[in-house]
RNA sequence: GCGGUUGUCGUCUAGUUUGGUUAGGACGUCAGCCUGCCACGCUGGUGACCCGGGUUCAAAUCCCGGCAACCGCACCA
């Protein structure tokens, strides 16, 4: 047997069928942390997103935009990412060795120290605490700020400095009034965005997980925090149990209701976006034992979130976060309103307010890991993703029996009937047998089969993925057959 | 970003210690034969020394630099 970890089997498969791979590979300075999708990779995070789409964003009844991934400085300066994107870091001159300063500040002296301090007053507090490298007790380097935003130049001159925006969010901020005015709608009011964001991570790990630009799908729910006792929304998920880690290392399993009386989470609102995601984990794959949020400690929490929880999933690589919820208030309406001094106050009832956000950040590569990493399934010899046929990147392959006495050509004949309305794959090389297998590593959930009772009777065989067991339906039928089965239908409908 | 280890066909790998090979094999893949339902078999083909520089008559092999991957540390909105 072999001794690999099921994230190498996964990653393997992954780069043997040609879902995603090293960006830029056959130049030899290609970059950690870029990576590409192939063609069933790409498919596979449509289908994704699409779940995400029918599941939350349409269900929710939310509106999408589509925001440019190239900001001015000024928004970032508005909203805190020039100056709290950063790690202050030190190193030590003699073993090299780097550190967040004001955490070695912090674990030193036992108290609270606050990220954005200024480089030079944490320089003074080292050398006057006289604080030293904790691996070789050597001298620490000034204190040195890294911002994590990729930054340029727009244009010609050198005056317009711009920066890859390093979350999708601020254009679901800045467009917001926008949104709000010409779409004739009123609080609570989600807007939805799914794009590209940058991120100059110092160390980019693990293929899909840690990424230097990222897919996220970001939600941002505005609302009037007066009028969150009577959402009435809580009443469709009540009675769903989540899983909670606390920041007292306290885990508990608690229904959405009894979450909101507890006061475990803020309020009904909140543990009503926390059962969407949820549920939509859940149908990509997850089981729900293995979905958890997990509340997020005071230094962890980033400079714009009142509170935050993390969806965490158990992968084969342990707990791995997947979302990121914020309860971020009026913080980002506000920062925006000052720092473009346009006014962003609406009237909400007769009352003019400036809306709370709640956000869930969704890392769409992450999603797309977990959820091979859940279907990956050994049977003896034979490996096959169980991926839900709802985001099966192949959903049909049509397979000749033999490729001989017209039997390919019955085969083509019905593969051309099938190949736009769904994606289909044709293949009559080799056994029968290898054939099977090829698709079930790509986890197609039907195998059509023409065989010479095809000729005879026009009925054909479907094979499924997971039981290898076969039934016999006529041509005529298939389609219908498979719209039925492949395409996800919300429960209600 | 620091330290350690490692880079050979799509994948796994032999060869690197001790410089000289048509760089070998297996799986995959392609062509053909075979094949009446779960990786059959046979024949043939395709396909690689991470990149750059140095040493040498000669570099996959030794040296230096870069890049990447893995592990650990640090970091991680």
């Amino acid at each position: 047997m072999s001794e690999k970890s099921k994230f190498d089997k996964v990653s393997d498969l992954a780069f043997r069928r040609g879902l995603y791979f090293p960006s830029a590979h056959i130049y030899s300075d290609s970059l950690a942390g870029f990576w590409d999708y192939g063609p069933l990779g790409v498919t596979l995070k449509r289908r994704i997103i699409d779940l995400w789409r029918k599941t939350i964003v349409k269900r929710d009844e939310m509106l999408e935009i589509d925001g440019s991934q190239i900001l001015p400085e000024s928004v970032f300066k508005a909203s805190g990412h020039l100056q709290s994107f950063v790690d202050p870091l030190t190193e030590c001159k003699d073993c090299r060795v780097t550190f967040r300063a004001d955490r070695l500040i912090q674990r030193r002296l036992e108290k609270l120290i606050p990220e954005a301090l200024p480089s030079k007053e944490l320089d003074s507090l080292i050398l006057k605490n006289g604080i030293v490298c904790s691996e070789c007790g050597g001298e620490l380097s000034k204190v040195f700020k890294f911002n994590m935003m990729f930054r340029f130049s727009a244009g010609p001159k050198l005056g317009n400095q711009v920066a890859l925006r390093p979350e999708t969010c601020q254009s679901i901020f800045l467009d917001f009034l926008r949104v709000y005015k010409t779409m004739r709608v009123k609080l609570p009011i989600g807007i939805a965005q799914v794009g590209k964001s940058f991120r100059n991570e110092i160390s980019p790990r693990r293929n899909l997980i840690r990424l230097r630009e990222l897919t996220q799908a970001e939600i941002e729910i505005f609302f009037n925090p007066k009028n969150i006792e009577s959402f009435t929304k809580f009443d469709q998920i009540m009675d769903v149990t989540l899983r909670f880690l606390l920041v007292n290392d306290q885990e508990l399993e608690l229904t959405a209701e009894e979450a909101v009386k507890k006061k475990i989470v803020q309020n009904k609102l909140v543990v009503y976006y926390l059962v969407l995601l949820k549920q939509f984990y859940e149908l990509v794959g997850i089981n729900p034992q293995n979905i958890r949020y997990r509340e997020l400690h005071d230094e962890e929490r980033p400079f714009y979130a009142q509170s935050a929880w993390d969806l965490e999933i158990k992968t084969s690589l342990g707990w791995l976060e997947v979302v990121a919820n914020h309860y971020r208030t009026d913080y980002d309406l506000k920062v925006h309103s000052k720092g473009s001094k346009t006014d962003l106050m609406i009237l909400d009832n007769g009352e003019k307010i400036i809306p709370w956000v709640w956000e869930d950040s969704m890392g769409i590569d992450r999603t797309l890991f977990v959820a091979l990493d859940a279907a990956y399934t050994e049977e003896k010899k034979r490996i096959f993703l169980k991926l839900p046929n709802y985001l099966a990147p192949i959903q049909v392959a049509v397979f000749p029996l033999v490729a001989k006495d017209g039997l390919t050509e019955k085969a083509r004949t019905l593969y051309d009937m099938l190949k736009v309305e769904f994606d289909t794959f044709f293949d009559e090389k080799a056994s029968i047998g290898r054939r099977y297998y090829r698709v079930d590593e790509i986890g197609v959930p039907y195998a059509v089969t023409i065989d010479y009772d095809t000729l005879k009777d026009e009925t054909v065989t479907i094979r499924d993925r997971d039981n290898k067991e076969q039934i016999r339906i006529k041509v005529g039928g298939l389609k219908d057959w498979l719209k039925l089965r492949l395409n996800f239908i919300p429960p209600n409908q």
